[in-house]
RNA sequence: GCCCGAGUGGUGGAAUUGGUAGACACGUUGGACUUAAAAUCCAAUGACCAUUGCGGUCGUGCGGGUUCAAGUCCCGCCUCGGGUACCA
């Protein structure tokens, strides 16, 4: 009996729970490291084995610096309010709370068997009391707050009021909505209620009327990070626009300083690009398009405001276009044509999302029978209402420029409107834009029929537009965000309550010292009678006063927003977090996770942080400092054949000759791809009496890379392998399949070589009677320069997040270590100490049976010395016109002139230089040789 | 459509800075041990040609280029994956 994996984890599971081995200290002289997993919510599958993934690297890292003498911060908690726990009690009555609990059950059973290094005394769950009333609490902060432009921070809305009671909102430069504006006097004569809804405009979470994601299968409002292709991300079901009363976070206010965050961390570049487009920023100019004949309206002389970012392109604009819903298309169209826009407007209003979307080629729109004024040329220009223009991206009107943007061309085409070219591509003649193809997009080429801007270039005449437009006052520059305001109700009931109570129809939040508003029972978990949210069932849902309270939760990312800094924290009964703790533990240093939380989790964070940096609270402008994607484990589903309307099943490299069908098979029965046929055959009723075509006698499946998922049977359930192969095998073979983040099937097709290796390894340390087979005696060179070697290669791939070539350097030095048949404690030794991160239960096994005592988490890590690494000799590959021809060893402090002269001298380089001149020879030192002949 | 990322043996992958392509492992084949199997060990394993030996030719999605030298850099394509979708 060799290396009993089933015996040796749990022994130091239990060892290592016992002693608390993995507490971090808030106070602390070693420096701090803290690595950070991503929030997972227990669903009630338990984990598969794409899960861990993440986990083991940051494990591997989090151990590894335990080593290095850090103190390390590497806690793990549960995201657990979630849509399935609430389906589940909505269809059965279970209340969330008991499936939570439940799943989080199953889900740390299945952690604490993998071996993970979390420090569990700080383990947070969003659903918890405790916890969520510091989201809460943030809520209140953030309903008592404004982002003021002018310091580029949010502030205190009591700072605002004082403002407006001295001066009203005239020199007040905040990210709000459009507020009309007014003068201390006219502020203390409003009304409570007429002052709290000013203030509503300027506070950063706060209620409005707005257009929202609304899903009615599952009755609740959606952020736009949580639809996808115009339907729901849970459950793809479809989302409808609708108009509602909702809270929002003013997550706009901070778009700039999103971007400009994304310079000093160290993320993937592809997730920083995933965000710079979410949040899309782009620079033009608003300009004023006066409508003809309406100079005298007072309200609409202004004339309509439109955003573009190429106002070079002015002296092209041919028409105007508003969304349908602009709150002007009413006003502006003339009798003869209402009917027609009437028509429109209703009909652009019952299209559902995903109609718009998909049928984005098909041109719509309406004349509105009313014409605008180019302000450059003074022109007439018709307007038109049409779908193409969004309500809710910049004022909700353009100025079409048909020559040059192609979605105004396509539009103009069709509705036989006048199409003009301004811009002309370097070089190129000016062309009859009735023989246009496309219209010229590019922000290249000089202006042309444009006045004061012919002979620009583009970029110059951008610039200078702006600036004419600014003399004029009929424009300005300006930068528009794609981004929108984050919608925080949704109408569900498991999620956290909002710590606010109406009064007189106004929201007013409760007192800190009430908080946690407690999430109340309630007898059904689906919406009221009259259509209010299931909170709204709960008895007595009033303040002490009586006051109704809030009925809407909040989202997701509510809860999941602020995690990570309330680990630095996690008891604290008064704060948040303390500032001590917060100065110690700052941000987190390493972040690994999924790639999916781009536009959504990751902004989220940001945002809050950010808000908690104005406040003073958390002393990182960005909480995550480093963040490494890890990629998907995909699922690797195996094949059958069953020729069609039989029972048989042929082999798949016979399948051609018949005509089959491919049905999944669950990979619990193949090995190698080989099926199992007995097993096939108990598999299902329908197969009991299967036949099979076999070749050499073997019954081989097809296979492909797909999503892991139930229906395609190839789910991959960890429990079951490491049972088999043990918790360091999965955490070796996981690291192993590839780059952690790179998307990779799973095939269990290789563990084998992993155990067999963990098996080796044992080996070098007992001898076949299990005893310990390690001696004193001095390591020779040889084995030296092994172990040296060793430990530099696993320290830098470490460093480089190169799991996949760690473990590969282990196998090297194993089967080195084998070879030269060292049992040197010398050596094996530190081994343990290396090997420690990755396979951790080993290596504690290891290090007692070596006489250790007190366990391994913080032994210190090796040190390797130069001196072994250093070769004295150096094998140089030869080769000719590029080609390798022969290799010579060489002393390595050979100088370049030696080297050539003793490569030309060789005996193999006779072949390759008879009758040919030598042209040039090239020496790199301790690289290569090459001889151009000719 | 636009923006990213990736294409290397039968398979997962390695090659960190332009310098020996295919490390490590799986699989396959052959062999040893064994009554047998498992386990273990040894050898071969990119393709093609030559195999009596030395060996040779081709080869990192495709086509060009730069360079003494390209999987790696540049230009143009193809395929796959992800994000986004009338954002003016």
């Amino acid at each position: 009996m060799a290396y009993n994996h089933r015996e040796i984890e749990k022994k130091w599971q239990k060892y290592w729970s016992e002693h608390k081995s993995f507490k971090a200290e808030n106070h602390s002289n070693k420096p701090k490291f803290y690595v950070l997993d991503m929030f997972p919510y227990p669903s009630g599958a338990g984990l598969h084995v794409g899960h861990p993934l993440g986990y083991i690297a940051s494990d591997i890292y989090a151990r590894y610096k335990r080593h290095q003498g850090f103190n390390v911060l590497h806690p793990m908690g549960y995201d657990a309010y979630g849509l399935p726990a609430e389906q589940y009690a909505i269809q059965t009555g279970t209340h969330p709370e008991i499936t939570t609990e439940k799943n989080i059950k199953r889900y740390r059973k299945q952690l604490d068997q993998i071996g993970f290094s979390f420090d569990w005394d700080r383990e947070v769950r969003t659903s918890d009391p405790d916890y969520y009333k510091w989201t809460q609490w943030t809520f209140i902060q953030l309903f008592n707050s404004w982002y003021n432009r002018d310091a580029d921070k949010a502030e205190l809305i009591t700072g605002l009021i004082e403002k407006f009671e001295t001066s009203g909102n005239g020199d007040v430069h905040a990210v709000c909505d459009e507020t009309p504006a007014f003068d201390a006097a006219q502020w203390k004569q409003m009304t409570e209620i007429e002052q709290q809804e000013m203030l509503m405009h300027y506070r950063l979470a706060y209620l409005s009327e707005t257009l929202v994601n609304w899903c009615p299968a599952l009755g609740t409002v959606l952020a736009n990070d949580e639809v996808k292709e115009g339907l729901s991300e849970r459950g793809g079901y479809p989302v409808e626009r609708k108009l509602m009363k909702q809270w929002s976070l003013r997550i706009t206010a901070y778009a700039q300083r999103l971007l400009d965050g994304l310079e000093t961390v160290d993320w993937p570049d592809s997730l920083k690009e995933m965000q710079r487009n979410w949040i899309g920023r782009s620079e033009g100019a608003s300009v004023w398009f006066k409508l003809d004949g309406h100079a005298d309206d007072k309200e609409l002389s202004e004339g309509i405001e439109v955003f573009t970012t190429r106002p070079d392109t002015l002296f092209g604009a041919t028409f105007m276009v508003l969304a349908p819903e602009h709150e002007w298309v009413s006003k502006i169209t003339t009798p003869e044509h209402k009917d027609k826009v009437d028509a429109y407007v209703q009909w652009a209003k019952n299209r559902s999302e995903r109609e718009r979307m998909t049928e984005v080629k098909r041109v719509t729109g309406e004349f509105t029978g009313a014409y605008a004024v180019n302000p450059l040329t003074g022109n007439k220009i018709p307007v038109w209402i049409a779908d193409y223009v969004l309500a809710g991206y910049g004022t909700g009107a353009i100025m079409a420029v048909p020559g040059h943007d192609s979605r105004d061309f396509a539009f103009a085409r069709h509705f036989k409107l006048p199409i003009l070219q301004v811009v002309s591509q370097e070089g190129a003649e000016p062309a009859d834009t009735d023989s246009w193809e496309d219209s010229y997009d590019a922000k290249e080429g000089v202006m042309i029929q444009s006045g004061f801007l012919n002979g620009l270039q583009v970029k110059e005449a951008i610039h200078t537009a702006i600036v004419r437009l600014e003399e004029m006052g009929i424009g300005t520059g300006k930068i528009n965000f794609r981004l929108r305001d984050a919608i925080f109700s949704r109408q569900r009931y498991w999620g956290e309550p909002f710590p606010i109570y109406y009064k007189n129809g106004m929201p007013y939040p409760l007192p800190e010292d009430e908080l946690p508003l407690r999430l109340p029972e309630v007898d059904k978990y689906l919406p009221t009678e009259t259509g209010e949210p299931p909170v709204a069932r709960a008895k007595n849902w009033v303040t002490k006063d009586g006051y109704p309270l809030e009925t809407n939760t909040m989202p997701g990312f509510a809860g999941s927003s602020g995690y990570y800094l309330r680990y630095m924290d996690p008891h604290n009964d008064n704060e948040y977090f303390s500032k001590d703790a917060n100065q110690y533990w700052r941000n987190v240093d390493l972040y690994i996770g999924g790639d999916e939380h781009a536009a959504g989790h990751l902004i989220y964070s940001r945002v809050w942080n950010k808000f908690l940096y104005d406040n003073g609270l958390a002393c990182e402008d960005e909480p995550f400092k480093k963040l490494i994607n890890q990629g998907k484990i995909q699922g690797r589903s195996n094949f059958v054949y069953r020729i069609t309307g039989t029972n048989k099943f042929v082999s798949y490299n016979l399948r051609k000759e018949y005509n089959t069908q491919a049905l999944h098979v669950d990979i619990e029965m193949v090995s190698n791809d080989v099926l199992d046929t007995e097993a096939f055959k108990k598999w299902r009723p329908e197969f009991k009496d299967a036949e099979f075509i076999l070749e050499d006698g073997k019954y081989h499946c097809g296979y492909e890379v797909e999503k892991m998922s139930k229906s395609k049977h190839n789910v991959q359930n960890p429990d079951d392998l490491i049972e088999k192969y043990g918790a360091d095998t999965l955490r070796l073979y996981e690291m192993f399949l590839g780059p952690i983040d790179q998307d990779k099937p799973w095939d269990i097709n290789g563990i084998e070589g992993v155990y067999r290796f963990l098996r080796k390894l044992w080996r070098l340390y007992f001898d076949e009677n299990d005893q310990l087979s390690v001696t004193d005696e001095p390591a020779i060179e040889a084995e030296q320069k092994v172990i040296h070697k060793t430990i530099k290669k696993i320290q830098d791939d470490i460093e480089r997040f190169s799991f996949n070539t760690g473990v590969s350097a282990f196998m090297i030095c194993v089967n080195e270590l084998n070879e030269l048949n060292c049992h040197k404690r010398e050596i094996l030794e530190p081994l343990a100490i290396l090997i420690e991160p990755y396979a951790p239960h080993l290596a504690e096994e290891l290090w007692e049976s070596l006489g250790h005592k007190g366990g391994l988490v913080n032994v210190d890590y090796p040190e390797y010395d130069q001196k072994y690494l250093q070769e004295d000799t150096f094998t140089y590959p030869v080769s000719f016109n590029g080609k390798l021809r022969f290799k010579l060893e060489l002393p390595a402090d050979m100088s370049a002139a030696e080297i050539e002269k003793a490569v030309l001298s060789a005996e193999e380089a006779n072949r390759w230089l008879e009758g040919k001149t030598i042209r040039k020879v090239i020496v790199v030192p301790k690289r290569i040789v090459n001889i151009v002949v000719g």
